[in-house]
DNA sequence: GTTTACATTTAATGTGATTAATGATAATTT
DNA sequence: AAATTATCATTAATCACATTAAATGTAAAC
């Protein structure tokens, strides 16, 4: 359900119902970004923990999703504290969006991110020419389509930039490999909202990639949509370093 | 706290306290190994759910942990159902380790998780040969020589080599890829309890190769990391095929 | 003086019941 | 026939109470 809302939360501001999810998420940011030191105990009992404006069985329920996902560890006596950040399911899609957070979220974390990527979807790209069928090709296709005429919305163009990676990741046919869809995504948004603004010759060189890999993956050609993806990111992450 | 369980499940068979953790899990092995088919709907407020021997309330905190692990969705009046496979974190820690369980875990799965080291962990180790401290090739050399001492019993050689590989991710000095070490594990003691006897001469060119790994990243030489790990996984694969 | 044993205390865990909100289905009306 | 309304089953949320378990402090014993 959490991850549900990850989707939903750019169109749905307000929040009516899902008190437990929305002190998840709550709890969950204010502990990625440091409201909620590591190490500290939360008093849970506490009316003042309910100042969420949630009922004390909704944050009980929430400090269990938490827990879950390794942000908290609870233990009688000695209280729910924050785990260290070592702990955290740093590949959960929550963790992720909370963690790269534009406001709060460390550049070191953003270049572990790139180097996953880095890592990941070559390989990925690779085995999605081998393994494709028609319906992940035109998934990929009808992507990339929507990125060359978005290129006026940002917004729009970033949603069919995560489609188009997202579908290739899916055509690898690899039922855990595709869910690094989820850190993908966090990074190409976060990515944006850090407001990387890149110049119009960039975006042009980026489509024509894209362009590529989708070409190399269709007519099989592995090798070849392994190195484009490589080069890709190779550049996204001079890119990114040169600013950082 | 799940996955604090998940590593000392095996030493603590029965769980006094902590009704909910023990909901969650048995939850979650019933959806990993189909015992609730995928698209079914849960009961939640029929004492019948209640038969886990658990209040209602346990329940639907162990119920909001696993939708924070994508495994269920809760929505009014339809009910809280199964979600689709193509759902669930696979990269969570514990829904890898329901999901790998050797009584019902797929073959396709574990191939699709072998697939995933042979990405992930040669470049980890050529990284590990580029950023491993002095700490950090401590604990790989120490992890090697329990390898080496502790052959005659299966158990503690498990454990060693799963050390093993935990720390050359650690020696990444990735936050993210670190975070891989629940999925090689959870795949290393799967492999073991599916009775994949090697033989002795196998296992000792698993030793030596473990040896040389240790070896190509305390020199720094991370091509050679790189290419011996390859190496290493390509041979599991191979003999996990040819059973298979 | 140090250690062990026991009782106390404190916070988390588990249980049950009750009320409110939500959304899908069915029924009714135009 | 389409749209609106009414109904109802189910989840969501909160309250109050009972239980459990661990940390602290006290006292006794070595």
């Amino acid at each position: 359900m959490p991850q549900e809302n990850s989707q939903t939360s750019a169109k749905r501001p307000k929040i009516t119902r899902g008190q437990v999810i929305a002190a998840v998420d709550t709890l969950g940011q204010g502990i990625a970004n440091g409201t909620y030191p590591q190490g500290s105990t939360l008093a849970i009992e506490q009316e003042l923990a309910a100042s969420l404006g949630v009922g004390r069985n909704a944050l009980r329920e929430a400090v269990k999703v938490l827990s879950g996902k390794g942000l908290i560890s609870t233990a009688p006596r000695s209280g729910t504290k924050i785990r260290p950040m070592s702990d955290w399911n740093m590949l959960d899609p929550d963790v992720l969006r909370w963690h790269a957070d534009p406001e709060t979220a460390s550049p070191e974390f953003m270049l572990d991110l790139i180097e996953l990527r880095q890592i990941i979807e070559p390989r990925a790209a690779a085995l999605a020419a081998e393994r494709a069928t028609k319906a992940d090709l035109a998934e990929i296709l009808a992507a990339y389509e929507d990125m060359a005429n978005t290129e006026a919305d940002k917004q729009e163009h970033l949603e069919a930039d995560i489609r188009f990676h997202t579908a290739v990741l899916k055509a690898s046919h690899n039922r855990v490999l595709s869910h690094f869809r989820y850190a993908i995504s966090t990074y190409l948004r976060a990515h944006v909202k850090l407001g990387k603004e890149q110049s119009k010759s960039i975006n042009n060189d980026d489509l024509e990639r894209h362009h590529k890999i989708a070409w190399a993956i269709a007519s099989g050609q592995s090798k070849t949509a392994y190195q484009l993806t490589e080069e890709m990111l190779q550049t996204n992450r001079l890119h990114f370093k040169e600013e950082a």
